[in-house]
DNA sequence: TGAGTATGTTCAG
DNA sequence: TGAACCTACTCAT
């Protein structure tokens, strides 16, 4: 499931096996046939990505894809498999194919769109000219408390609710300080954590937030082909670090986990 | 087989 | 703030 990483590596396979080369372009489903004939038998000039949105242009066409919660991407090489009835779109060239199914958003989107939707969001903590300023001054404003804020994607593009809960975690910081409370060394760790995992997960393609010595001996046997957390979806666990049980509470409408010990 | 759940966003009220 | 929307998976019946 997509948050900024899954977005940033399904960037990275997409440039590798369509860039610069024709596709054809087809809905299955049937809901975007019209963008899917509009980019058929074009050259896909450059994959770009921001935050969770991600962007395949056709020159002046830019077809834009967000995965929402559900939506994902096959892509494997060509063998000619029939696509799923839910097959969204699937783009195609000599050597690669790959089927969207479940995605929030996908959609034809020109210039000015693109760069509207691209302004909205703030920084990209795996891009490498992100400014963390420009999260900290909106932060330091606000009225929100830092675990909303975190999910706020014209705060900081690209964090959901894994990428929430572990930096909160691994900063030691209560998810309910409100952002104009927030001290600036915290801030600071938190975009560090925050880059850090997700440039592993980019790499990896998967989650992976603890470290090698927080593990079970279960897990460490198993680090690699499972994701694992030190608080996300551990609710009623003993905690990796001070073994109090980890809490689970809704904040913003989504399920917000945190140590009541070690984030004080 | 159906209910419940999920790493998300948008829109109406 | 809550509902709606998109799909796939797990678990209980």
């Amino acid at each position: 499931m997509p948050e900024g990483h899954s977005i940033r590596h399904l960037a990275t396979v997409h440039s590798y096996g369509f860039l610069g080369t024709t596709v054809q372009a087809s809905s299955p489903q049937g809901r975007f046939a019209e963008g899917a004939a509009l980019i058929n038998n074009r050259t896909m000039t450059d994959v770009t990505c921001k935050g969770k949105h991600l962007f395949f242009h056709f020159d002046h066409d830019i077809v834009h894809v967000h995965l929402g919660l559900y939506g994902w991407f096959t892509t494997r090489k060509n063998k000619g498999q029939d696509a799923k009835e839910s097959t969204r779109l699937r783009i195609t060239n000599k050597d690669y194919t790959s089927d969207l199914v479940g995605p929030t958003a996908c959609e034809v989107f020109d210039n000015q769109r693109y760069l509207a939707k691209i302004n909205s969001l703030g920084p990209d903590p795996l891009k490498t000219d992100a400014d963390a300023e420009e999260a900290w001054n909106k932060i330091k404003k606000s009225k929100k408390t830092i675990g909303q804020l975190l999910m706020d994607q014209s705060v900081i593009a690209g964090i959901g609710n894994v990428y929430r809960a572990e930096p909160l975690f691994l900063s030691s910081q209560s998810p309910f300080v409100l952002g104009k409370e927030l001290h600036r060394g915290k801030f600071d760790s938190l975009w560090r954590d925050s880059v850090r995992l997700l440039q592993v997960g980019a790499e990896d393609g998967k989650i992976k937030t603890v470290a090698e010595h927080h593990l079970t001996n279960d897990e460490v046997k198993l680090h690699g082909c499972t994701q694992t957390s030190y608080v996300y979806k551990r609710t009623g666990n003993p905690c990796r670090v001070c073994s109090s049980a980890v809490q689970a509470d809704d904040m913003g409408g989504r399920t917000l986990y945190w140590c009541p010990n070690c984030q004080r």
